[in-house]
DNA sequence: TAATATGTTTAGGAAACGCTGAACGACGGG
DNA sequence: CCCGTCGTTCAGCGTTTCCTAAACATATTA
């Protein structure tokens, strides 16, 4: 009975660290985050360390690399003075704020340098006279370049809509902060 | 001029190399596919190498990476005995084929995964009586794993759109084999 | 068959990474 | 003011990954 509730519990947890560990994560990322998305109380770093059988330092770091994903809070317990964390429930918050930290950034560098790249090549097919050998090279490598450039901001087009159609969904409360009730989160409490 | 060229072709490189270790892939791995993206004729294993300043051993392992995720096509010379490489430009392909190869393979396991755990609590809540204590945790659980699934599910739909859209916007042309015509590739040559 | 050219595999070293355990600093209570 | 409790940081260590150079396999030509 009991033991088929750890097994549950356990195998999510070693999927999760499998995701995490494909997704460029540690592993112990995703085990965390099924730790506590598993668990009906917050944890303390204690906990999760001996509930994964790691480290605190590890624990540590990385259960605020999940904070800063948005993919775990913060909760403080009454008269408690240790840290204790919750997992955020709401699955789509938690890919619009990895859209936003992880992706966004590496993305919008790329096509940055991409559009660099094809003023560049655009400038030197301007400035060579038609019908040399270096002004078809370059104009083929325009043409390449601004496909690309193209379908990076297809993409780019794409996320942003996912940001801001996620944002009409759960609109803030007011001026700022977190917006919307938890969907269908923690039934228990 | 030409050195603007050259500016704008390793600048992509560098690029592309980025972003290949972002995603987990080696550096090498999106140099060669940015070196071919803008090589207006195929390019050899040596070319390559030189053009990298790499290894044969390494450009060979990689690029035929390249090869399996469908962003590089061998293409025979005629006349020559070494193999020639260019690369996919349509860029959708390359995505569906990405999906496929990769993120589908991952993605499913995970999602068989999660259905697994959720079976298993759900039947603790059947089995044990109402309002014992076990039965909670393992409601709770239930829950939990049950939203994840859904979203993975959901997840796992919109993957699956995407690959047959494309399939439709490029139907193969009988039985198998790729289909469409290059949208906008390959300019010159 | 020997000689050449080409692609692949592998052994080994270098660099990167993840984790631990201990040291450290902050904070609050006795 | 000192002591215990926390969370964080860091040096060290083992593992993994990546890359090169050389050996190897295969095919082509003389």
């Amino acid at each position: 009975m009991a033991d088929q509730l750890r097994e549950a519990r356990e195998g999510l947890i070693q999927s999760l660290g499998r995701v995490s560990a494909f997704w460029g994560f540690s592993k112990i990322v995703g085990q965390l985050y099924g730790l506590l998305y598993l668990s009906p109380a917050p944890l303390s770093l204690d906990d999760m360390a001996v509930a994964l059988g790691a480290s605190k330092g590890n624990v540590s770091i990385n259960v605020r690399l999940l904070e800063r994903l948005g993919m775990v809070r913060k909760v403080w317990q009454r008269g408690e003075r240790k840290d204790y964390y919750e997992a955020e429930t709401d699955f789509w918050q938690i890919v619009k704020d990895i859209l936003r930290e992880r992706e966004k950034k590496e993305f919008d560098q790329a096509l940055r340098s991409v559009s660099d790249c094809l003023r560049l090549a655009a400038e030197v097919t301007g400035r060579t006279g038609a019908g040399t050998p270096i002004r078809a090279e370059a104009a083929f490598v325009e043409g390449r370049l601004r496909r690309m450039e193209e379908f990076f901001k297809l993409i780019d087009g794409f996320v942003h809509s996912v940001l801001v159609l996620e944002d009409l969904r759960f609109p803030p409360p007011f001026g700022s902060g977190r917006g919307g009730a938890d969907p269908a989160g923690t039934p228990t409490r």
